[in-house]
RNA sequence: GUCCCCAUAGCUCAGUUGGAUAGAGCAUCAGACUUCUAAUCUGAGGGCCGCAGGUUCGAAUCCUGCUGGGGACGCCA
């Protein structure tokens, strides 16, 4: 219907700049509506600035002529050239009218649309090591991925969300020797109080710890001062190097760089050789891809208990997956397909046996992306026939695209990792695979904590932790909802404050364009107030208030048909009504954009809005019944596109708070 | 060193395909609750959109260079 409407009124447009500018230069997609910055201008506009450049005349003259003349039409009151724009003003009411029964007729489907009809996409998120519990960086990819599949399902796409679990690796087996060496007597996490991804999490930062310690004492057995091999250290250096003016200083200085660099990668290679806890935490690698049955048997312990954990968080922020993939169990297909590409000639094996792909055979098939990069040779498979991190990415690729025959495939994954998923989608071309083009890198990213509060580490513990996020927020929500008069029924206090803190979480993290970081400052967590969650389920509860008084004083519930739209004509609700058009275009736009940020910002913008239609033109208080109908219908259209929204970004919204 | 991302109000951030006078929130100041929920509203102050060029009728947006911040360039994942 309001497609319908749109494609009337660009029709009508149309006709009026062919006849008007005596053209038929002008297609009838050329004609795009914009909104005009003031709403006394008009409800629509069109910039003439393109015409202008196909007719050879002047904006101004081309809007002047194409106001000109207009005969009327049942949807438009007027048009009128403003410089070099040509404004619409439409008949409001009708507006109001066919947005409004629009709405309450599709209810939960109002927004919905088929242009992704026929197209199977897979989104992977998530995506976790099982060696640490869940942080807030995860929280970000979760909610990315969340609202992602939502909104692509909305729109039509048959959308498979997947996960793929990290369970192998190096850094699993540190979690896994601190359990058996030093905490073998722990039979569960439960028998001890504790969730299991944050005891093995426990687990990895004692590994850590230890390692630390081991490679101090050994440094300074050597009489090595580590302090030189920091990060810091370096990035001083380099700003050295950027401030020296005198060239012969400046190339020492980068020697120096240079040498620092070797010198601290001998070390540690040299200190890893030689280290008691990495070593066996190796042992333990090798023994696991031999499958030895006492490691596996831990192995599988351990991810039991951590995966338990993972599925209690996922719970919480809401989280679904339709399918699981294991790099335990994909990373075999991968060896598979890079030892066939070997055969074919794409990769080549170098003396030790490794197999690599070649810089030049990655820059053959992607010229754009790997432009002006020094790029090396990637290894694909180590000499003695274990898999790398690409391995298991090439085999849980291609598993995808033959498991669910997909147009795209879309990768929620850090920003950090952008090289890897460029070469990944190089190796895909190169194998031939005819849906390799599809594969896409949606990043983000990282969240950093303010100046002087140094690093998110997961390794040293320091990382702000998912679970006790939520938990922190979840009270501080109590507090506020107890502090004057508490409107919720006491059974439901426990998941209102849980909905309202996720509420305040996700629209925080959300609305941050995902290519930024995002600062996160555990020490104020984050406000209820203002442009946030809260507020926008704040609009929505007093909405539904609204509703329960009515109901109380046997107010009947209007017929949206029968509504005179014409009394919505004060510029806030009429404003309201404006934004509540745009509800299905950003919801489209975000398919083609990945910008969760504009359906955030439109809700935040709305409820604004709603805010002071709320405070300034009161319902159940009309002057009239047939306002105060009229006004109804309007506030449940409203509240309709709020929840609508709010649940494609994965958040409740309640009915009192 | 090379590549990628970022730089907008004191702070945190919006700004879709280049379009009319660059917007919110927080913070500051001044107002509004016997009223449908004040987690709210109304108003004020606050800007060389990092710097310098260029393209264009038009640039916060595109191009080039520079400065600053972050990341990547592992037989780690």
């Amino acid at each position: 219907m309001i497609d319908a409407y749109l494609s009337e009124l660009q029709q009508v447009i149309h006709r009026q700049f062919c006849q008007q500018l005596q053209t038929q230069a002008i297609s009838l997609g050329d004609i795009k509506f914009q909104a005009p910055p003031q709403p006394d201008l008009g409800e629509f506009c069109i910039p003439c600035f393109p015409f202008a450049k196909m007719l050879g005349k002047n904006p101004n003259e081309v809007a002047r002529l194409a106001a000109q003349n207009f005969v009327g039409h049942p949807y438009i009151q007027e048009i009128q050239a403003v410089g070099p724009y040509l404004n619409v003003k439409v008949h409001r009411d009708q507006f109001a009218r066919i947005l409004c029964l629009n709405i309450l007729q599709k209810q939960q489907e109002f927004g919905r649309s088929n242009e992704g009809q026929g197209v199977r996409v897979m989104i992977e998120y998530s995506s976790p090591n099982t060696n640490k519990p869940l942080h807030i960086g995860h929280v970000r990819n979760n909610l990315i991925g969340m609202a992602l599949a939502n909104i692509f399902e909305f729109c039509g796409y048959a959308l498979i969300k997947s996960n793929l679990i990290n369970d192998r690796g190096i850094h699993i087996c540190k979690s896994l020797f601190v359990y058996r060496k030093w905490h073998p007597e722990i039979e569960s996490p439960e028998s001890i109080g504790m969730k299991g991804d944050h005891l093995v999490g426990k687990f990895y930062v004692e590994f850590e710890n230890a390692l630390r310690n081991e490679r101090e004492a050994y440094a300074q057995k050597k009489g090595i001062d580590l302090r030189r091999f920091h990060k810091d250290y370096a990035k001083d250096l380099k700003q050295r190097i950027r401030d020296a003016k005198d060239p012969v200083e400046k190339q020492k200085l980068n020697q120096e760089l240079q040498q620092l660099q070797q010198e601290s990668d001998a070390f540690e290679e040299e200190f890893l050789a030689n280290s008691e806890y990495y070593q066996a935490a190796m042992e333990l690698l090798r023994r696991w891809e031999q499958e030895d049955p006492e490691v596996r048997r831990d192995w599988q312990k351990l991810d039991q208990w951590v995966i338990a954990g993972f599925q209690e968080t996922y719970r919480i922020l809401g989280c679904k997956f339709d399918k699981i993939y294991r790099e335990s169990q994909t990373y075999m297909l991968g060896k598979e397909h890079v030892l066939d590409g070997l055969n074919r000639g794409i990769f080549y094996r170098k003396e030790d046996g490794s197999i690599w792909v070649s810089a030049q055979r990655l820059m053959e098939i992607d010229p754009e992306g790997f432009k002006g990069f020094p790029l090396k040779d990637k290894v694909l498979l180590r000499g003695d026939g274990t898999s790398v991190y690409i391995t298991q990415d090439i085999g849980t690729a291609i598993l995808k695209a033959q498991e669910y025959n997909l147009q795209r495939s879309i990768y929620v994954v850090a920003s950090e990792q952008a090289l890897h998923f460029k070469t990944l989608f190089a190796i895909l071309k190169l194998l031939g695979f005819a849906w390799a083009p599809g594969c896409y890198h949606a990043a983000y990213g990282m969240v950093t904590l303010p100046k002087g509060m140094g690093k998110i580490k997961s390794r040293e513990g320091t990382a702000v932790d998912a679970d006790d996020l939520i938990a922190e927020m979840k009270e501080r929500a109590k507090e506020k909802m107890t502090e004057e008069n508490l409107r919720v029924p006491e059974e439901q206090v426990e998941q209102i404050s849980l909905d309202i803190a996720l509420a305040a979480l996700k629209v925080f993290i959300l609305q941050v364009s995902n290519e930024k970081d995002l600062q996160f400052d555990p020490t104020q967590t984050i406000a209820f107030t203002g442009d946030t969650g809260p507020a926008i389920q704040y609009s929505y509860a007093r909405i539904q208030s609204i509703f329960r008084k009515a109901a109380e004083q046997n107010i009947p519930w209007p017929a949206e048909s029968q509504v005179d739209y014409s009394l919505l004509k004060s510029p806030e609700e009429f404003a309201l009504i404006r934004q509540l058009w745009e509800f299905p275009e950003i919801i489209k736009t975000i398919t083609r954009t990945y910008n969760i940020g504009l359906l955030v910002n439109y809700l935040l913008a709305l409820t604004k809005t709603y805010a002071s239609v709320y405070t300034e033109h009161p319902v159940l208080r009309a002057e009239t019944e047939s306002l105060r109908a009229a006004r109804l219908i309007l506030a449940k259209a409203t509240a309709q596109v709020i929840h609508n929204g709010m649940a494609l970004l994965g958040v409740q919204v309640p009915e009192r708070m």
